[in-house]
RNA sequence: GAUCACGUAGCUCAGUCGGAUAGAGCAACUGCCUUCUAAGCAGUCGGCCACAGGUUCGAAUCCUGUCGUGAUCACCA
């Protein structure tokens, strides 16, 4: 059965826009959950496009399409007003009656109610994440992990089969560094009071530093730029040596690799665990990154890549040169990228959309490798998707470790440490550990997907250290009251039947309910702008609609037990609700608070 | 320099692929706890939607230009 609003759709494709396909997208109809409903009505259809055939005759034919409403759905529709270019339906109480009675019969199940499983056999693979292993996951992972999490779990509620999929970089010159640094100056012993990705950072950190200091040394020394000091650099032509034992597996690299990505594998855990962030499938670049050369040598024999003077294998994209093959066959980031794709194509063969979930910096690096794979023609090239989010900024750059000094920090581990202290001296009553993180923990995550993708986000503490207003306890606190409420009554002793809603049901009541019947347009625009900030927001709307309902009214407190079980229904549903979205936006949900 | 984003209240952000009177939160100031969780609710204050043109019945929204901020610009990942 289709919903109002598809109903209401048909009608209007009907009479004016049956065969053009572009108005058709454009139809705007909407409940109206933002204005005065008494004067405004339950639903707004917006006419322009009316205009659009006969300009001189909208009235009439916007009166012509308000009867056809009205004769088709007389059930629901009692009334419709034109006004300015809105067709603005008034619907009886009846209709919103039989919504509340759905959710009675599917005792509660928002899915079931809103959602009816279909389509599973569309996959999405969503990668999210990919971290390097060579240093512990900072605020840029943060968004990045959010943004991926929450995007596949909307694509689960609509009833895709979704693949989290996670990347991680685990071979190239930054590990190497690592490598080195734990050689050198740390002679291989492993500090074991350090959580391990922390730890390996700290190698990446020391090495860097010293590094800087050589090449400021050489620079000063021969008196030239920096950038060439590299050249004669002790430490550079370690790692570099080092890159190489390891493509060799020759000497102790491999083994040493092996340990410090054991370390940071496990840190990473942690976090995960603590974000609520589980993946459903990893891969490595090391294990990957061949099938991307192999590739590029096949493409050099088809004439699609060339070989440069310097014997490196380039692409021409927009007549630029892009080097995919070192020239001392060592592969690159792009080469990475396409032997994972190449190993996805084989693992998954099917699916429907590939979406990577990685920073706005690397939409040339995308745009290239989608291009590799059309000119190969490669069937997927349309499945494949860049999310792109803009970068988190701290004291006004984009994060990079070497931004990084004393008494700064970035990394996951620390926003949730300085968080939790804060939550701590703030709450009124003493919590246990456990509930201050989940406080802190909502708190920040709510703070980081609040923000739409496409802004950049200026990272300052203060923001993140909110506790009032439009935050993420303010959503687990309205689950909390209307927790309470149900607790202290319990809703199957509530005979139904007995309970004339029609009578009981008043405009504020309605207007909760209506609210509800927004998700599926809000949904449906998530998954059309790639933004999961539409979700707060609008589970924000809907705890402010409750909070004033439940401090305006009494729900447990009334004589009248009719309207008593009606409220005690709506927070039923409403309880249902925030625990539904909060899931999806990976906000601890909280019985008490 | 080129390309791509973003510029809305003192601050942090919404704004439905052009439509009804530009919306929230924070901060500041008022009220509201002997009654279901006051981490809340109700209200006041605050806007030349960066600037200038253009497109049309109609622009915060689309186009062009200017300014500002950030990212990228290829053998780092």
């Amino acid at each position: 059965m289709k919903d109002l609003i598809e109903q209401l759709k048909d009608i209007y494709i009907k009479k004016f826009c049956k065969y053009n396909k572009e108005q058709r997208n454009n139809i705007n109809i909407l409940y109206n959950n933002y204005k005065d409903n008494s004067i405004y009505g339950d639903i707004n259809i917006n006419i322009n496009s009316i205009f659009f055939l006969k300009k001189k005759n909208k009235n009439k034919l916007g009166i012509k399409l308000g009867n056809k409403i009205k004769k088709k759905l007389k059930k629901y529709v009692y009334k419709y007003e034109l006004k300015s270019n809105y067709l603005n339906i008034f619907l009886k109480k009846k209709y919103y009656i039989n919504k509340i009675k759905k959710f009675i019969k599917s005792n509660f199940n928002i899915q079931k109610t809103i959602y009816n499983k279909k389509n599973k056999k569309k996959r999405y693979i969503i990668e999210f994440s990919s971290p390097n292993s060579n240093k512990p996951l900072h605020l840029g992972h943060l968004r990045n992990i959010l943004i991926g999490n929450t995007i596949a779990n909307i694509y689960n509620v609509i009833g895709f089969n979704v693949i989290k999929s996670q990347l991680i970089n685990d071979r190239g010159i930054h590990i190497c560094k690592s490598i080195i640094a734990f050689k050198k100056f740390f002679n291989k012993k492993i500090k074991l009071n350090i959580k391990g990705d922390h730890f390996v950072g700290i190698l990446y950190f020391k090495f860097e530093k010293e590094f800087q200091k050589e090449i400021k040394l050489i620079s000063k020394k021969y008196n030239i730029k920096k950038n060439q000091a590299i050249k004669y650099s002790r430490l550079s032509k370690l790692v570099n040596n080092e890159l190489i034992n390891w493509e060799k597996k020759k000497g102790e690299s491999i083994s040493i690799w092996k340990k410090i990505n054991k370390l940071v594998y496990k840190g990473f855990s942690i976090t995960y665990k603590k974000l609520n962030v589980k993946f459903d499938d990893i891969l490595y670049e090391s294990k990957t990154y061949l099938l991307g050369k192999n590739f590029i040598l096949e493409g050099l024999k088809k004439k699609i890549f060339f070989l440069d003077k310097d014997k490196s294998v380039y692409f021409l994209y927009k007549k630029k040169k892009i080097i995919l093959l070192r020239n001392n066959g060592t592969s690159l980031y792009i080469t990475q990228e396409i032997g994972t794709l190449l190993y996805r194509i084989k693992k998954y063969k099917k699916f429907n959309l590939l979406i990577y979930v990685v920073g706005n910096e690397q939409i040339n690096h995308f745009k290239v490798l989608f291009e590799i794979i059309k000119i190969n023609k490669l069937l997927i090239y349309n499945k494949l998707y860049h999310l792109s989010y803009n970068t988190v900024n701290f004291l006004g750059k984009k994060i990079k470790s070497r931004y990084i000094k004393k008494n700064e920090f970035i990394f996951i581990d620390d926003l949730i440490c300085i968080m939790n202290n804060y939550v701590k001296h703030k709450i009124k009553k003493k919590k246990s550990d456990k509930i201050v993180e989940q406080i802190s923990l909502g708190a920040i995550k709510y703070q980081f997907i609040k923000i739409n993708p496409k802004k950049k986000i200026d990272f300052n503490i203060n923001n993140v250290l909110k506790i009032k207003g439009n935050t993420g306890i303010y959503i687990q606190y309205t689950y909390a009251r209307i927790y309470s409420i149900l607790k202290k009554n319990n809703l199957k002793k509530i005979k139904f039947y007995k309970t004339n809603f029609l009578k009981l049901i008043k405009k504020n009541e309605i207007s909760i309910i209506r609210l509800i019947l927004e998700y599926k347009t809000i949904i449906d625009r998530i998954i059309k702008k790639y933004d999961p900030s539409i979700l707060t927001n609008y589970i924000y709307i809907i705890s402010k609609k409750i909070n004033n309902f439940y401090q305006k009214n009494k729900i447990l407190n009334i004589k009248n037990i009719y309207k008593r079980n009606l409220r005690l229904i709506i927070c039923k549903i409403i309880l249902n609700f925030l625990y539904f979205n909060m899931k999806i936006l990976g906000i601890p949900i909280l019985k008490k608070i």
